[in-house]
DNA sequence: TAGTCACG
DNA sequence: CGCA
């Protein structure tokens, strides 16, 4: 015998959480070094930086991006742009670990056929939080949101529909994927403040990758 | 409103 | 902590 009788150990495991919802509990575990590799290729020519909301605020996060859109704030809005501001160069092309953990994740929480064109890379240190949001920049919404965790444990927010709805408070660790899409895709939802500690692959600071079809 | 902060 |  070995392991819980209540956790399973042996690998990763779905849990539904709603119609268009499903937490993959450590399914990224596998291939976290070389999906950490993979970021850090990305953000050597694309690196990663506080970006600035419409209304000037620094946001608490560093960001990049890869693949063929990247996601961008400034004082004229949140938008895709082809290119990086910060060198007016494209964002780097979206790693071949990164594209299939992303589509094996959206298949396995029953969208197949996900193919995204933008990969958002967001740097957590402790203390960095991320306001109750929708992601509404896409051109349309038939295709999910795939959201991997990386490092240190974060406390995300899963609301409805309206702002004002009450958030499910869920717990993902390093290796779970989240996916929303159908009638959870314009879900609020967000990141309590980072709590400090270590992780043994990334140390002081939580990755998230979130992947999105922009176009 | 992908933000912060004052107030109860 | 929730609200404005």
């Amino acid at each position: 015998m070995s392991g819980s009788l209540f956790a399973p150990d042996d690998g990763p495991w779905i849990e539904r959480l709603s119609v268009g919802a499903a937490l993959l509990h450590g399914w990224a575990c596998a291939d976290d070094v070389r999906l950490l590799e993979a970021v850090d290729a990305v953000a050597a020519q694309a690196p990663l930086r506080a970006m600035a909301t419409p209304r000037g605020q620094s946001m608490s996060v560093g960001t990049t991006s890869c693949g063929d859109w990247g996601w961008v704030s400034d004082r004229h809005g949140y938008r895709y742009s082809a290119v990086d501001p910060e060198t007016g160069h494209p964002w780097p092309v979206m790693p071949d670990p990164l594209r299939a953990l992303a589509q094996g994740a959206a298949a396995a929480a029953g969208f197949a056929g996900f193919d995204p064109d933008a990969c958002l890379i967001n740097c957590y240190l402790p203390g960095a939080r991320m306001g109750l949001h929708q992601d509404k920049d896409e051109r349309d919404f038939s295709a999910p949101i795939v959201s991997v965790s990386l490092g240190l444990l974060a406390e995300f927010l899963l609301g409805g529909l309206r702002r004002a709805d009450k958030s499910a408070r869920i717990a993902l660790l390093h290796g779970d994927v989240l996916v929303w899409g159908g009638p959870d895709r314009l879900r609020y939802h967000g990141v309590r403040p980072v709590q400090a500690g270590s992780h043994p692959l990334l140390g002081a600071r939580r990755i998230n990758l979130t992947f999105r079809k922009a176009r």
